[in-house]
DNA sequence: GCATAAACCATAAAATCCCATAAAATAATT
DNA sequence: AATTATTTTATGGGATTTTATGGTTTATGC
């Protein structure tokens, strides 16, 4: 009864700590970890929170196209673009190009007992990571980043921010 | 500076529970709090009643683009945010610094029983606050200013209003 | 059998909860 | 209007839990 384990499972940790359930909808923050000598690495708690009440108990990484890093969503948010490109109609190249590269090369990784996973050596190799990740928060997905390549974008980021002071329409 | 509570509170009806009773949504006045030596200090109860219908209780707070302070809002303003940048589609790169720094630099955080919040020791770096914090409203949002650096700035605003604006003059 | 990965335990640091108390604000009373 | 009582709010310290991280053992595949 695999069904039945999961939903008991989020019952009682609803019922423990119930006010925990708003994260699940967003991934903020950052938040920098230590990768041991196997390539575990804890994946923040408030983002195995967001997570915690999909079916999947874990992650989706694929290499980012546009920077040097890491790429990370929800098994439940990969489901919902998978559905979104197929909407748009496989008659969209540049839009069937960059989901098909994405599907080929994501990854679900499962968290162990104590929400840790093993980063894939090729997709470390692409972020420059060593020993040390940085979580990166972006709303409905997130980053994993190499701490001094991300310090580095986060920087150009703001100064860019302070010229140009954009305005989001709420 | 501490001001008077809203007029409205009078209301025969909210005798009982007045802050439920009428819509507070807005943060208005300045708090002067101090933090406790585990860096605990206590929102103002008229702040947190203005969030006190929202799911999440608590506040997300990042380091302000434009000035040495810490910006705070709601989390419903924060996913609201998150919704707009959704809109832009996955894949477009328009909004990516303003997203970068929101999500990646909001800290969500709760209140404790009594109100009491914990920010982090780089947004008070970044706000020079050290033992003491002003909570400055702003309507939808507030603010998070070390004492002096909140009244020098508010006089720099006040003479540079006087000068564009003459017939203020009292 | 050997290498690899998964499950299992252990622990220090950090975050959170719980209780208590002082100060302030509001309501009630004279 | 002044005084007293009651509630709300701000602050403090200790106990408890969570989390990140490391090591050890057991299962698994080739």
């Amino acid at each position: 009864m695999v069904c039945a384990r999961f939903s008991v499972k989020h019952d009682v940790m609803s019922a423990k700590n119930p006010e925990k359930d708003w994260k699940m909808s967003l991934f903020l923050s950052s938040y920098e970890n230590r990768l041991d000598t196997k390539g575990r690495v804890s994946v923040p708690a408030s983002f195995r929170a967001s997570i915690a009440m999909d079916k999947f108990s874990g992650v989706v990484l694929y290499r980012s196209f546009t920077n040097n890093c890491i790429e990370g969503l929800s098994m439940a948010r990969m489901e919902q673009l998978a559905a979104a490109t197929d909407k748009m109609g496989v008659f969209d190249g540049a839009l069937d190009d960059l989901s098909a590269m994405m599907f080929a090369d994501a990854r679900p990784l499962s968290f162990d007992v104590t929400g840790r996973i093993v980063i894939p050596a090729d997709l470390l190799a692409h972020a420059g990571i060593r020993d040390t990740a940085v979580f990166v928060g972006r709303g409905n997905s997130f980053q994993i980043w190499n701490p001094d390549e991300f310090h580095k974008m986060q920087s150009g980021a703001l100064s860019r921010l302070r010229k140009t002071r954009p305005d989001l329409k709420i």
